[in-house]
DNA sequence: TGATTGACTATGA
DNA sequence: TTCATAGCCAATC
């Protein structure tokens, strides 16, 4: 696999703010976007994440798309280990979308500050 | 090399 | 309010 080499921060930079979710909070693939200053490349967060299986380490299940859908939840092996995961944490899942999104909502701009 | 696709979002009808 | 379309940019075919 082999990353332009702009692109390896950008990516390197999508799976460091997924870590720093803490446990029982969520994202969305544009807040990360927005925080790492491509905010109009949201879809590139989502590519990213496609190649963060490689990663033990990446909860990629607190990240949905910015209604709070698991639009990924397929990519997770079986359809049903993304709300899962999130149960145990504590988020309600139903139908498919986050109940109380925006409680549990942790956007990196707010949480982290605004990228220098 | 060129066209298509995608774990998204914003905007307009 | 719901549905359709347009941008976005890298990876894949």
């Amino acid at each position: 696999m082999k990353y332009a080499p702009e692109t390896v921060n950008f990516f390197e930079r999508v799976y460091e703010v997924v870590r720093l979710i803490p446990e029982g909070r969520v994202t969305s693939y544009g807040a990360i976007a927005r925080y790492l200053g491509a905010a109009r490349s949201s879809r590139m967060v989502g590519w990213a994440m496609n190649g963060a299986h490689k990663y033990p380490d990446i909860p990629a299940h607190r990240v949905v798309n910015r209604s709070g859908l698991l639009t990924g939840k397929m990519h997770f092996g079986s359809s049903f280990a993304m709300e899962q995961m999130l149960g145990e944490e504590g988020i309600k899942v139903e139908n498919d979308t986050i109940v109380h999104f925006k409680k549990y909502y942790w956007d990196p701009v707010t949480e982290l500050g605004e990228l220098e």
